[in-house]
DNA sequence: TATGAAGTGGGAAAAAGTGGGAAATCTGTT
DNA sequence: AACAGATTTCCCACTTTTTCCCACTTCATA
């Protein structure tokens, strides 16, 4: 299972080196995608198999005759990308997904179960900030009962 | 599977390289097409077969588009073209849709699943807003239960 | 302090993408 | 049929990006 953070910097040339607890799991080939909210999701090859057959719903092969399918088929795999470890375990992060969120000099790096997720810096300080003032409050209030 | 977002430049004379990452699938013939949207179609000689087959069977899931079929496709099949790759993998946009999606010298090129999509830069960039903004709602609605 | 593992940086070779000239083909006109 | 002009095809060359490989740094451990 993935877990752990890890801060990883992106040199200039859009390499990150994949936490070495992550390696094994993850395989030589990941597949890399933008994510819900301000991340990426790395997904192993098998996964991937897994979360876009769920997703596409691909029994017709006209999928693409239905706007809506069309339109969410085009984001799920156009912003996708296939990336290779190269032989030390980095990564290459596609430009246009650096861009959408923002990535500069330091990533962070997220075990979630059994995907991977990369943050802008701030973005997760954000994050996490407001999680940890939900927990209080979720905390308080299981506390009241 | 054919994916990822690329942007390459369109010459004067109407060539644009394909990703190498496309290029063995896409083998060295392909169909081009006007797509559903902003944009161009292009299909492998294998999936343009399956395509074509069920678009022009009318007894197919496609019969809630009997009343519109015929102009649909005259518009589909009129306008497709075989085109062939150079020896360095470049095609050649057709005039009549580079001039459709209204081409520039800048095109989007998506990978979605089992075609190619050629986009207007800006077409694509707007079409992603949208889908960006609906996502950011499906994942509060989603944070919210 | 030596050792090894993980992470970072950078140079050089290879590959991908871009541009353009010249030969070949096509088109329309006389 | 012959020619001029335009378009298309083929090929070569340049530029940029990517890949491959090696080396350095840091940190933890013995």
């Amino acid at each position: 299972m993935l877990i752990g953070e890890y801060i990883h910097t992106i040199d200039e040339k859009n390499r990150v080196s994949l936490p070495v607890k992550f390696r094994k799991e993850m395989g030589k080939k990941i597949i890399i995608t933008p994510g819900l909210g301000q991340c990426l999701f790395i997904f192993t090859l098998k996964e991937w198999e897994k979360v876009s057959r769920r997703l596409s719903n691909s029994d017709s092969d006209l999928s693409f005759l239905k706007a809506d399918q069309r339109s969410f088929n085009r984001f799920m795999f156009g912003r996708a990308s296939e990336v290779e470890l190269d032989t030390i375990g980095r990564i290459l992060i596609p430009d246009v997904l650096k861009d959408r969120i923002k990535l500069k000099d330091k990533a962070v790096i997220v075990g979630v179960q059994d995907r991977v997720e990369i943050w802008n810096e701030d973005a997760w300080n954000k994050c996490e900030e407001g999680f940890e003032k939900e927990a209080d409050q979720l905390a308080e209030s299981l506390g009241k009962k």
